[in-house]
DNA sequence: GCTTGACATGAACCTCGGTTGAGGTATGAG
DNA sequence: CTCATACCTCAACCGAGGTTCATGTCAAGC
């Protein structure tokens, strides 16, 4: 006789939430926010399934990157709920992720080097300064998660 | 007979937000942070001193960089209202808005690095995963202005 | 079955960097 | 002097990313 599957066991808001390090609160956010789904009890409360750790885990380590939740939550829909993230789609998040940190890391440093080459010319005037009028402004829209769009 | 000396033309808020590109409500909110000063007319407005349009300067270019405004606030406390910014002051700005700059793009790369890592270990889980507890909240705090503080 | 701790909701509050609007006053050109 | 602008203050609001609190319900151990 084979052994009883074993149930998965889902996790309360608290488990969730010891296990995560994520405040209960930030949880229920996130939960307003669509980043994470929960089933109800009879009694309304919330379960979570056990790949949502790794959901949680996803959207920390996001934002410790410096995305902002819109973004993270535009690249978790590729991740339907209640499946384990898949190979692929860590790896198309990182490329999507890196992307990202590469062209701001290049934009601050394009800045900085303006800062300085206004030190020399003495300006930091308006119209005629780089740095006062980036012209960057543009560029700043819409990067968005094109790794995962375009395998 | 010589001519009679020129009176520095002080601006109105609006003269001010016009050559600034800053809006004037903008201009009352670095105001009341103590970031820019004001004298008042009889009739209670405001009238700014011609070097004000650098200070705004300053700190829209620091913005550029990301600095917050209390931290630019700070290093404008080195620059005394209505003397224009001596050579000396540009210089020492630029190094510390450089280290600062630096600092986070050392961050940013160490992130990515480890995103990457995770990705290759497949983790990204509570506990052992460096992304998800960095551990570089410590540092996080205190950069300042030293290059300002320390000639 | 009772009690206690965990959970639910909604509203209020926080920081940051401002914007918007209402209601009232100054300034300057004609 | 008049009248159109420009300016004043104060209060409310925005969005991001939450926290805190009051009040009420659920679930589980004894």
């Amino acid at each position: 006789m084979p052994e009883p599957a074993k149930i998965a066991k889902e996790l309360t808001i608290g488990e969730l939430s010891e296990r995560s390090g994520v405040p209960a609160s930030a949880l229920r956010f996130y939960e307003r926010q669509g980043l994470i789904a929960s089933r109800r009890t009879t009694g309304n409360q919330r379960r979570y399934h056990r790949t949502t750790l790794r959901r949680v885990a996803f959207i920390r380590a996001s934002q410790s990157v410096g995305m902002p939740l819109s973004v993270i939550g535009g690249v978790l829909g590729f991740l339907p709920e209640g499946v384990p993230p898949t190979r692929e789609f860590w790896v198309r998040a990182s490329a999507c992720w890196s992307e990202e940190i590469d062209a701001r890391i290049e934009k601050m440093e394009r800045m900085r080097d303006r800062f300085t080459e206004c030190i020399g010319c003495g300006c930091l005037s308006f119209e005629q300064c780089a740095l006062v009028n980036p012209g960057d402004t543009l560029a700043e829209r819409g990067p968005g998660p094109r790794r995962l769009l375009e395998p």
